[in-house]
Parts: structure tokens; C-alpha cells; sequence
RNA sequence: CGCGGGGUAGAGCAGUCUGGUAGCUCGUCGGGCUCAUAACCCGGAGGUCGAAGGUUCAAAUCCUUCCCCCGCAA
């Protein structure tokens, strides 16, 4: 059966999600539906902002639905009759009896080498644990989270220099290029695929408000680690007099240990902080109520920087 | 009408409470010092203080309305 002939359904929200699905539509295959988040009210203004993914299957008139809980509300697909699901960075279970509705099943890209990173935040996990290589599993949906065969998978080398943003980026075209190799045979038949070992398994929790806050008293590796894991969004802050300083890109300074932890020693070439192992510099930073500003500027505009204390 | 912060020179900020010649750091331009410099010294240019209206002898500052930016929450 030729691609163009299946019917697909496409699940997913966000940026690397519209990639793969605009991705696989270049490719020639026919999708009958798109199911995403809904749109949220975005800002302070509540506007109302279409996720990625919607904008892209409305260029090419696919339905979308949006339903607020899949869990109980997907019985729409049925009527789509589809021969295969593909998920990517959904947002919510997928309920049995959804996976059961495709006769070729569903199929889900997963942000990690599996079994390591199941869960929602597998890309952040990867780099706040200072990993060198994650990548994507191409993988069965079962009823258990991130649980099923694996069939494929396309590693990525994450950089010193890599954060959340440049490193999804990475993935969503390697999202692509496994699903560009690999779903053919896996639609012949020929990817057997592979139990995942249970005694290898880890988990990547969901980042939470609560998570972006800095621990002060973090090593200088898992603190540069921890803030680029958070960065371009949501950012990971400490704070300056009581305000959150959001820290969206740092570098490893020297293993000077000079003065209290989270005192700012100097101004010269960054915002250099104190920490136990070692000292760090704030190179792009942003003051809660102000913009995001490099260093310099930052420093320009405030007075008594130097020997105030970031906790 | 979700909560809060902000808009002042090219950039980042102070000044607003308590109305009275608009200031700081950086950049920029010119000069000096130096083997040299992103360092240092001297000097200059650059602002209808987000917009409109009101109060006042006098408004960045007080009052009213509007526009825009940011953090949080969803």
C-alpha cells in the first residue's frame, strides 16, 4: 500500500511536533486528522493562540479536534477510520481504546533513548543530568506510559553549549529523519521491534514551577546544566532582593572559591557568581517586570550589582 | 475587566512619594596619555521624559483617558 493511500491521524501540540507532522505532509502522506491541545489563551491580553500544529494542518484543510480530555472524549476518531495514529508531543494519555481504533496501531516519537527518560520532560531531563547523547524513539503506544516495543531510534549528541531550545531542535529533525527511514518498513513489516528493558528504566518528570528555581548552593556543572535545560523556556531563576533573576545562558567561569556562596564577586566579562565548587558568569539574564538583556546592559542599569547576594 | 512591574539620550537605569535649570553607567564623536589597548584622563553631541487632555505661575513628577512592553497565574 502506498503512503499516499493511508489514512493517517496526527497527535501533537507543540513546535517539534508541527515540524515532524509538516515534515511527513512534504513526504506524501495523507492525513484525515490532527488531534492537539487546545489553544490557550496566551499572554496578558488572553489572546487566543492556535498551537503549532493547528496552523499547520489548516494550510492543508486537515480537520483538527481538540478535545479538552482525550481520556473520555475520542470517539470522533472512529468516524476518521484511521490506519494509523502518530504521536509526538501530545500533552495528555492516550486511553486504550483510542490505541485500539487503528488497524496498523499507534505509533509514538518519544524524546529519549528508551527505556532512560520516560515522561513528560525527557529533553530537559536529558541536559540537566549533563547527558552527552539523547535522541528519538520511534515506538508502539500501550496503555502504560512510554512502555511499549521500541522499533527505531535516532541518537543526538547534545553540546556543551546546547539548551533546551537548540537541542529540540535537533530532535524534531531527527523526529523526521526516523520517520522518514524507518516508518516505511515498519509499514511493510520489516521492523520487529524490541521489549524494552524494565531494569533500565528512568524517569523524566515534568518540569514544574517549583523546578525552576535554582538551588544557590548547585556545583557549577549542575547548575550551568540545570540552566540550560530550562532555557530558552520557562528559564530557571535565583534571586536578586527578592526578585527573580531568570538566567537563561551562563558559562563555567573558574574553580575560584573566594567569598560566600551566591555573592556577586565581579562584573567583568559577566555577572560572576560565587558558588561552592566554583565561580560561574551570567552572561543573558532578565530582572522579573524588565526585559531579557546581555550582561552588559543588565550591569549598566544597576548600581549596587557588585557584592549583592543571589540566593 | 485575572494579579503585579515598567515606558526618561543609541542601550540599560535613577529621578516621580515631597511639582521649581533632566542625571548615572555604557556606547558614540573629538582630544590627551601609552610601544599599545576593550585600560586611564579631559571634553562634546545626543531628550517634544509613551500619547492626549486637565490642574498649576510652573508638570518627567499631581489628576483622567488611551497605547505599548515585561513577570506571574491560567
Amino acid at each position: 500500500m502506498k503512503k499516499s493511500q493511508l489514512r493517517l491521524v496526527f497527535m501533537g501540540t507543540p513546535d517539534i511536533a508541527a515540524f515532524v507532522f509538516q515534515n511527513m505532509i512534504d513526504e506524501g502522506y495523507h492525513f484525515v486528522g490532527l488531534i492537539a491541545q487546545g489553544d490557550s489563551p496566551l499572554g496578558r491580553k488572553n489572546v487566543m493562540t492556535k498551537v503549532p500544529t493547528k496552523v499547520v494542518a489548516e494550510k492543508y484543510n486537515i480537520p483538527v479536534f481538540q478535545p479538552e480530555k482525550i481520556r473520555l472524549d475520542y470517539e470522533f476518531v472512529k468516524a476518521l477510520n484511521p490506519d494509523l495514529i502518530i504521536t509526538f508531543a501530545y500533552g495528555q494519555i492516550i486511553p486504550q481504546g483510542l490505541l485500539d481504533i487503528p488497524r496498523l496501531g499507534c505509533l509514538n516519537l518519544h524524546g529519549s533513548i528508551l527505556p532512560r527518560y520516560r515522561g513528560a520532560a525527557p529533553i530537559q531531563r536529558a541536559i540537566m543530568a549533563g547527558e552527552t547523547e539523547t535522541g528519538i524513539t520511534l515506538m508502539e503506544m500501550i496503555d502504560k506510559m512510554d512502555a511499549g516495543r521500541m522499533y527505531a531510534k535516532a541518537y543526538v549528541t547534545i553540546n556543551d553549549d546546547d539548551n533546551y531550545s537548540t537541542l529540540s531542535l535537533k530532535m524534531a529533525h531527527a523526529a523526521a529523519r526516523l520517520i522518514r527511514e524507518k516508518l516505511p518498513l515498519y509499514l511493510e513489516g520489516n521492523l520487529p521491534g524490541e521489549i524494552q528493558d524494565e531494569s533500565l528504566v528512568t524517569f523524566a518528570n515534568k518540569i514544574k514551577p517549583e523546578d525552576e528555581k535554582l538551588d544557590i548552593n548547585l556545583s557549577v556543572k549542575d547548575m550551568l546544566n540545570y540552566i540550560r535545560a530550562l532555557s530558552d523556556h520557562p528559564g530557571a531563576f535565583l534571586l536578586l532582593n527578592s526578585q527573580k533573576l531568570k538566567i537563561y545562558q551562563a558559562e563555567y567561569r573558574s574553580s575560584e572559591v573566594s567569598g560566600e556562596i551566591g555573592l556577586i564577586v565581579s562584573t567583568n566579562g559577566g555577572i560572576i557568581v560565587q558558588l561552592n565548587d566554583g565561580q560561574i558568569a551570567l552572561l543573558d539574564v532578565q530582572l522579573e517586570g524588565r526585559k531579557r538583556l546581555y550582561y552588559k546592559d543588565f550591569i549598566n542599569g544597576q548600581k549596587n550589582l557588585l557584592g549583592s547576594l543571589l540566593n
